[in-house]
Parts: C-alpha cells; structure tokens; sequence
DNA sequence: TTAGGGTTAG
C-alpha cells in the first residue's frame, strides 16, 4: 500500500482486540446497520463531532469505535475535506479498508471526492483503481477528480471502458466528460473529442436535458466555435437563464460583444419568466466594455441597483472595468469607494483600470492601500500592477515589484509576470534587459514572452531581435497570424521590402489572413462599427469625402502622414490613402459628423493604434475642440487639445 | 451521493 508509506501506522491495532463482535470476512454483514446491534453512542459522538468541525476529535473518536457505520465514515471523509486534512483522510481511509468498507462504492465516491478537492488526484486513482464494482455515481466523481486535476485526457479512455462495461453514462457523466474536453493540460486539442462526445450524447437522447446541453455550448464556447455553440444553444428544446448566459458569455469572451448585446436584449425582450441574474450581468458588463458603449452600461448599472446585484462582488468588479474600458475611471472609483466589501478581485479590478489608463503611479498607490488593508495579492494583481508600470514606463518600480513577488509575497512569479516585464523593458526600449529576462527565465518562455518582446521590437524596429522572436513564435503558435504581421511591420518600417513580401507568403501558405482593423462608436445609445476596407459601409463616401478634405487642412497645420505603417511598397500617394481608409479614422469622422460639440467621441479598435491614426486624432482633438478616447486593444488613449494621455508612449 | 453559465490581466 504505497498510499499510506508516509503516514503513521494504522490505529487499527490498537482497536482491534477490543472489539466486542469479532467481523465476519466481508463488511457489508458486519455493518451495524445490517445486523440489529444497540444504536452505538460512539457512533454518534463521533458523527456530532463531525458535523461540529472537531476532526481531531472525531478521528480519536474513532479509536475507541469498534463498529463505525457507514454514515459515520462519510461524516468523517466530508470532514477531512473541508479541514484540508490530508493525513487524518489518509488515516480514515486505512481504517475503513481494514474493517472491511474497502468494497463500498458509495464510500469510495466519498474518497475520491475527498482526495481531488485535497488536490490528491493520484490518492483518488489509487481508490478507483481499487474498486471492483463501480456503480456510475464512481465514475463519475473520477471523471470529476480527473478534470479538476487537469488530466481531462484521461477521461476518454476510462469513459470507453465504463461504456464497454455496460455501464450507462448518465446526464452528470457527459457534463463530466465535456468539461474534461477543455480542462486538460495537454497541448492536443480536444474539441475533435468533444465532437465525439456531442455525438454521443445525440444517440442516448440526452439532447434534451438542459444540464447537458449547456456544458455542450460551453465546451464550443471555450474552444472559441461560436458557430457550432450557436448552433447547439438553437435547437435546445428547453432553455433557461444559465443556457442564455453561457450563450451570451460565449460571444462576450470570443470577440463578439456586439452579439453578446443583442442577444441580452432578446433576453430581456422575448423570453418571459427568464430573468437574467448576477453571472449574466457578469459577460454583458463584459460586452460594454469590448465595445465602449457606456450608455448601454449606465442602463445596466441601474438595473444592477434596481435588482439588488450590488452586493455581488464579481458584478461590481465586471462594473468598475466596465466604466474603466469605457473611459469612464472616476466612475469606476465612485463604484469601487462605495463598496462595503471588497476582495482581491475588486482591487485588481481598479488597479488594471488604472494602469489602462496610463496612470501607473496611482496604481501603484492603490497597490500600497490594498497591502495595508490585509488584502494578499493574487498572481493577477502582479499582473495588472506590472502592467500599468508598463504603460506608464516605470521600468524601475515594475523591477522593484517584479522582485517582491519571491522576496516579500512568497510567490513564484509566472510566465505571465516574465511577459509583463518583457514588456515593460522591451517598450521602454530596453531590448537588451528584455531579451536576457528571456535567457535567464527559469521556465520555458511561452508564446506570451516571445509575444511581448517581438511586440517591443516592433516599437523600436529591432530587425535581428524580431527575428529571433518571431523564429520561436511561429513554431510556438504556427497558426497566429498577429506574429507574421508583426514581423512583417519590422521589415517594412527598415524598408527590407523582399523580406515583407517573404513572410506575407509565408501567411498565404497557411491559409491565414491579418487580422483586418475594426472599429466602433456608440452614437446615441447606438453601437456602430467601421472596417478598414468597407465599401459596404452606407456612409463610407461621405466618410472619405470628410477625411480627404480633413487631412488636407491638417497638412496646412503641419501634419505628415505616417506612412512606414504602411506594409505595401507603393507610391507613397497610394499609402496616405491607404491610411485615410483605416477604420479608426472612419470612426473619428463618423463621430464629429454624428454627435454634438462637448461631447466626448469615445471609439475601439480591435488591434493596436497605428502611429498615423494616433497623430491624427490628436490633429482632430486640438482643431475640432474634442475630447477623443481611444481603446486600442492595449490601453485607453485620452486625446484632448492635440495631446494624448499616453504621451505617444504606448 | 454528483450538475450547467461569471469576476480581475494580457
């Protein structure tokens, strides 16, 4: 019994000769229940023991038990659970073997159950792998354990051979199965295996049952098929609040907030008797800040109050990035000061919107005030802080964080902080510290690392670094098609005009495309979105008109058009209209026709801002008399008077 | 005995 080599030796000696009723071979026969023995006030003692939390208590207890009931042993398994006790489980493990319980299903669902919430997965497979008749609520909770522990792979094989057994899988079975599709840490994709397990589920019939049709829209949803998610949520017979939900946070966290609303609305419109609840608030909130439509949000916030949602701290953490994302901060901070309760989370929440704004000395003050309120930083809440240090150059306190994170909070940093400080080195175009971060890092430098320095060799136009980067990326993620561009736009901005050309093939060849530009604006509680090539768009011409006779009085000013943006080698006429089609500039113009004068024009944009459109709007801001806020995939970007918050530092 | 959707970052 490898299991229990750690542990003290088993109490059962102790015990064993003080039993009054000497145990027949098999358990069941000798359970106190099963044969008509006076209720034992032990038994009880100990079951009270439990419940009351007192497992020191409980387990000695149990020395003194001859006869331990099956009741008496799940209070003692539950409790063990909830001490995060992994020595006494092991012990009332043992001990419930050695009386014969080894056979008990019911018992051993108890321990797996047990041994995956103490983190022990192989302690669990050690039970399953033990247990000859195992009933489906076994399986189950193994299947369970399995996903928790991120060893979703090996669901698949073990659901084959629980069907080859003629056990029949149940509605909890293929949750289990489904969710072990996206929570495994193998790097194969399981979505061909989720497939599977749909179609399984399709010839058992359990397309009806509401549980198990949306784990199947959140599976799709995780592995960002929206489509085949859209498609299952449709022919669902039967929905109810939490199928809406996971449909809409399907399109909120796949890039398709605007689909996220729309189909809020048809909640709210045509579905009676459905009312949407905190964890929908949670992914529309979502959605208006993806798009910057803070009307939308203001409506939300007060059906928030009206429902009494405020108390729910994930809510109003959603909330405070929400107006943060908008553009919108101060509210945010009335919303976070107001709070009564706040968690990590909450903290985070305002730290990161901060930093989003480039007000990274704040943040760092918010940090402080959260330490000094007892709150214990979470990996995120480096994240966030190291990233506003990020966006606010403060290369030298996001070192001096990046070093609390061992020294003074006992954490290990991830590779996430290594790529938050790659960052901030690389932007602040500290190249060489970056790329030895990369060299010395004690892990392996994922994609996320390669990502932040080749992003930086993009500002600073590092062609050999960019190469370097770029070599590891698209081995790393062949298929993302942001790291071609990337280096792309290095070549281009040294003018290695073949080299462009080369990696665009490169592109062509695997069937991948750059991500086109996208921008919205939210004119009267309407969200309106701009392509950079968007012939189909009903207001284009009058856009180009605009922009045309815009850009000629702004070269009177003093305005050059940045054309080494540019990735095609043309005339450079030819790249000044290039730029004027770019979506961003579609939406400023679209903006100042449509609203009035005072009123802030507040725009996203799906990618990074591009250097032209940046100088531009900052042109428009200071000869239009606008405030101008950008969200660009990386930060907010506040125009006003022809400067801009991030003092062209982003 | 067991169940489905969410929070902060990049």
């Amino acid at each position: 019994m490898w299991l229990f080599h750690h542990y003290p030796q088993p109490i059962r000696q102790q015990h064993s000769h003080t039993r009054r009723h000497p145990s027949p071979p098999h358990s069941h026969t000798r359970h106190p229940t099963s044969v008509t023995l006076p209720p034992s006030t032990t038994n009880h003692l100990i079951q009270t023991l439990c419940k009351k939390g007192h497992l020191k208590q409980a387990i000695k207890a149990l020395t003194q038990e001859p006869n331990p009931t099956q009741r008496t042993y799940e209070l003692l398994i539950h409790t063990c659970a909830l001490a995060n006790s992994l020595s006494d489980g092991v012990t009332v493990n043992k001990r419930l073997m050695d009386d014969g319980f080894d056979t008990d299903s019911f018992l051993a669902t108890k321990l797996i159950d047990m041994y995956s919430e103490l983190g022990f997965i192989e302690y669990a497979r050690k039970v399953f792998d033990g247990l000859s008749n195992r009933t489906i609520y076994v399986w189950n909770a193994f299947f369970q354990a399995l996903t928790l522990a991120g060893c979703g792979l090996d669901v698949f094989g073990l659901f084959c051979e629980m069907n080859a057994n003629g056990v029949k899988p149940d509605r909890f079975t293929y949750t289990y199965v489904l969710k072990a599709c996206v929570a495994s840490d193998s790097e194969v994709s399981l979505l061909a295996k989720g497939k599977e397990i749909h179609a399984h589920i399709l010839r058992h019939g359990f397309e009806v049952n509401v549980h198990v049709m949306t784990t199947l829209v959140d599976m799709y949803a995780r592995f960002g098929s929206v489509l085949e998610a859209g498609y299952v949520f449709d022919g669902m017979p039967a929905k109810n609040v939490v199928s809406w939900s996971a449909m809409i946070a399907c399109y909120a966290k796949n890039g398709r907030a605007y689909e996220a609303l729309q189909l809020f609305g048809e909640m709210m419109v045509e579905v009676d008797d459905l009312t949407p609840n905190s964890v929908t608030m949670v992914s529309v909130l979502q959605a208006c800040g993806a798009l910057a439509a803070l009307e939308q949000g203001k409506l939300l916030h007060a059906y928030i109050l009206r429902r009494g949602l405020d108390s729910v701290l994930p809510v109003i953490a959603s909330l405070i990035t929400m107006y943060a994302r908008c553009g919108n901060l101060e509210v945010g901070k009335r919303v976070f000061d107001q709070m009564r309760k706040r968690d990590v989370v909450s903290w985070n929440a305002l730290i990161s919107s901060y930093g989003m704004h480039g007000f990274g000395e704040q943040a760092i003050e918010i940090y402080n005030e959260m330490l000094r309120n007892k709150i214990k930083p979470s990996p995120i809440t480096f994240v966030s802080i190291l990233g506003a240090c990020s966006h606010a150059g403060l290369v030298d306190e996001g070192k001096r964080l990046f070093d609390s994170i061992t020294k003074e909070h006992n954490m290990r940093p991830t590779v996430e902080h290594y790529a938050c400080m790659v960052d901030l080195l690389g932007r602040a175009n500290r190249l060489d510290e970056a790329a030895k971060i990369v060299q010395d890092m004690r892990m392996e430098p994922g994609p996320k690392v390669w990502g932040s320095l080749l992003g930086s060799c993009r500002i600073h136009c590092n062609v050999e670094l960019a190469e370097r980067a770029s070599k590891r990326l698209f081995k790393l993620e062949p298929t993302n098609a942001g790291n071609y561009v990337l280096l792309a736009e290095v070549y281009a901005a040294a003018h290695l005009w073949d080299e462009v050309l080369r990696v665009k093939k490169l592109l062509q060849n695997q069937g991948l495309e750059k991500k086109s530009g996208c921008s919205w604006i939210e004119v009267k509680k309407k969200v309106y979105s701009f392509a950079s090539v968007d012939e189909f768009n009903p207001h284009i011409e009058q856009l180009h008109a605009f922009l045309l006779q815009l850009s000629m009085e702004m070269k009177e000013q003093g305005y050059r058009p940045e054309t080494k943006v540019v990735l095609y080698d043309v005339e450079e006429e030819e790249k000044e209209r290039i730029l004027l089609g770019h979506s961003e500039k579609l939406a400023v113009a679209f903006g100042l026709i449509n609203s009035s004068r005072g009123e802030t024009i507040r725009i996203t944009k799906n990618l990074r801002l591009c250097e032209d459109c940046h100088s531009v709007t900052k042109f428009v801001s200071k000869f239009a008399n606008r405030e101008i806020l950008v969200r660009d995939v990386n930060r907010i970007h506040h125009f006003k008077d022809g400067v801009c918050s991030c003092g062209d530092y982003w």
